[in-house]
RNA sequence: GGACCCAUAGCUCAGCUGGAUAGAGCGCUGCCCUCCGAAGGCAGAGGCCAGAGGUUCGAAUCCUCUUGGGUCCGCCA
């Protein structure tokens, strides 16, 4: 439950009684009314719009239908007072209980206090990461990894059955690619000089694929020609990929649920079921695309192909399915494959691409529109490019890797934790800066850091209590007097704790996990805060020396603070700190 | 030529799907640590929300256009 649902209860319920009263007509749609904390605190504790949204479907004037609100709410007793204001909102001050009972339902209800049926146990597939089985995640799949987990755990947050889900993409070109160097590694093993060419992938990570290929197979491979050895070494070459994106991704602490292959789709007849489902309904065609305007490119000359008219879902131009020598485009199977997560009977589905992908969002929304019949929403998030910084320069290169820093690189230098939470601080399709000294400094100035501290904090706080000998497990600090938290800095914290579960929800709707690190950031903010004002105001210390009821009640406050940090640090994934070194 | 994303304090960025006097950190200015909770704290200055129209009780937020930046644009995934 959360305080300002109940509040719009109330609302909803006194305009009710106004209807029946025949002091508003029967029947308003209060769909736009809005209980919400005002920006600026002089205007209470809450406000509500009810009265200027209900003001012309009434023909009433605002500030009237505001007075007669007003007066049924005063009569309710978490309502302290009920003022009329600016052009007919309505501002709330609500009772000190009511934020005082805030804690006691954090304490009561722990990890759990924030959690939401929003989601009404739909279900729910994040696909995210995806990258292909070509080598080791570099930073740019980092943040995608972060960004889809967290949003992942956001939505089961948020009362939604989630799947994460991986798609690979081992049935095209780039495949054969990985194969062929990794064929180069082999002879290398065997003795052999080698050259990596154009179009080969030189990074020093499948080295130890060749000699394990080699260990496995001998010289069987040795001076013999492709078609001897390609299909197998692709096969050993991905698996062994894929080993190591797993183990970059348990580094990092993603767990998928799921590794959907694409190359499950080819030869099993699923390609062609997902593109017959599209002629059923008549959007496949053969014919001739327009070349693009203004940038032709040199060797254009039409041709006629076959296209998904993806243009009825949506789409700019029609997309082609099929190449001129008859097998299917990358896009083809992508259908298969949102074919068959709509056919799993999801409710909803969500891509996180890379911001370069931004082209291929109307066509892959059309597709699936198509294919569930507008049923099914997806909705697609794009992640921004991050650029990384040392020593206040640009970092680039990794020897391990070629010519990208990867998922390891960052992880081994920083940690998950920080990785992951430097990745939230911003929103999904704002450019990121990754500063590797930046995200470890101890200061106000790195959101990590000063979030853990507050975490920190509170159980230096818990030990201190154990020491003096005051009971302060949660079920002794859920009876404490909490009517003597009457200060402003504890109330700011109270309210604020308040806002979490709120926040939960708007987060969860926007499909944006950034919010909640900057909730435990304001959250931190305020907490500090108060810690700071008990260097001058020593009453406002949450250890009372000879005053175990006070002390009780100050130190409810602050776990409270730890289970709502620890529980939004869950969502992001993040361990919270016991203490900061 | 077109599509998508973006434009908010000197800098880096939030802004709760339309709410009241637009926020935070850094930087800047001023004050505050013998010790008791200072890896700092308090206060202040700083804005035509790129520009112009529109929608309405009300716009940084929604629509249109313009300007400026990024990504992308048929047989590569």
């Amino acid at each position: 439950m959360n305080l300002f649902t109940d509040l719009r209860e109330l609302v909803i319920d006194s305009l009710g009684k106004m209807a029946e009263a025949g002091d508003l007509p029967v029947g308003l749609d209060t769909a736009n009314v809005a209980v919400e904390p005002p920006r600026d605190a002089a205007h209470g504790d809450m406000a509500t719009n009810a009265a200027m949204v209900l003001a012309k479907p009434a023909q009433k004037k605002p500030r009237d239908i505001a007075e007669a609100l007003a007066e049924h709410l005063r009569a309710d007793d978490r309502i302290a007072s009920a003022e009329v204001a600016g052009p007919g909102f309505l501002n709330l001050r609500l009772a000190p209980s009511v934020w005082q009972g805030v804690v006691s339902r954090v304490l009561a209800e722990g990890a759990d206090f924030g959690r939401s049926d929003l989601g009404q146990g739909k279900r729910v597939n994040v696909e995210y990461v995806s990258a292909n089985p070509t080598g080791p995640l570099h930073v740019g799949h980092t943040r995608g990894a972060v960004f889809g987990d967290a949003l992942a755990s956001l939505l089961d947050y948020a009362g939604y059955d989630v799947t994460r889900e991986y798609y690979i993409n081992d049935g095209g070109a780039q495949v054969d690619v990985l194969a062929r160097s990794v064929y180069l590694r082999y002879l290398e093993a065997h003795g052999q000089k080698v050259a990596f060419e154009d179009g080969t992938y030189p990074g020093d990570y499948l080295i130890p694929v060749g000699e394990a290929l080699k260990d496995k197979v001998g010289d069987a491979y040795v001076d013999q020609p492709e078609d001897v050895w390609l299909a197998e070494i692709r096969d050993f070459a991905t698996d062994a990929m894929m080993d190591l994106i797993r183990a970059d991704l348990k580094a990092l602490g993603v767990e998928m649920d799921r590794f959907f292959s694409e190359k499950s789709l080819y030869g099993t007849g699923r390609i062609e079921a997902a593109i017959e489902a599209l002629r059923s309904k008549g959007l496949i065609y053969r014919g001739v695309l327009e070349p693009p305007k203004g940038k032709t490119p040199e060797d254009w000359e039409p041709r006629e192909q076959t296209l998904f008219k993806s243009t009825e879902h949506g789409d700019d131009v029609d997309r082609p399915i099929m190449k001129s020598d008859g097998s299917w485009t990358y896009f083809a199977p992508d259908i298969a494959y949102h074919y068959d997560k709509v056919e799993r009977g999801y409710d909803l589905l969500i891509d996180v691409f890379g911001a370069d992908h931004g082209g291929y969002v109307k066509r892959m929304k059309a597709a699936v529109s198509a294919l569930s019949d507008g049923k099914v929403p997806l909705d697609i998030k794009l992640t921004q490019l991050v650029k990384l910084w040392k020593n206040g320069e640009p970092f680039k290169m990794s020897k391990r890797a070629g010519n990208f820093v990867t998922l390891r690189d960052v992880v081994d230098q920083v940690g998950p934790g920080v990785t992951r939470f430097h990745m939230l601080t911003r929103k999904n399709d704002a450019p990121l800066d990754f500063d590797f000294d930046k995200v470890l400094e101890q200061s106000k100035d790195n959101p990590v850091f000063y979030v853990q501290y507050a975490h920190a904090r509170v159980r230096s706080v818990l030990r201190k209590a154990a020491e003096a000998g005051i009971a302060a497990d949660d079920a002794t600090l859920g009876a404490a007097d909490l009517s003597k938290l009457d200060d402003d800095a504890e109330q700011a914290v109270m309210k604020k704790l308040a806002e979490w579960p709120r926040l939960v929800e708007i987060a969860a709707r926007a499909n944006e996990p950034h919010r909640v690190a900057f909730f435990l950031y304001e959250l931190a903010s305020d907490f500090h805060t108060l810690w700071n004002r008990g260097n001058e105001d020593t009453s406002l210390r949450f250890l009372q020396e000879g005053d175990v009821a006070t002390s009780q009640a100050k130190i409810a406050l602050a776990r409270s603070v730890a289970v709502v940090i620890s529980a939004g640090l869950g969502i992001l994934g993040v361990e919270p700190a016991e203490e900061m070194r």
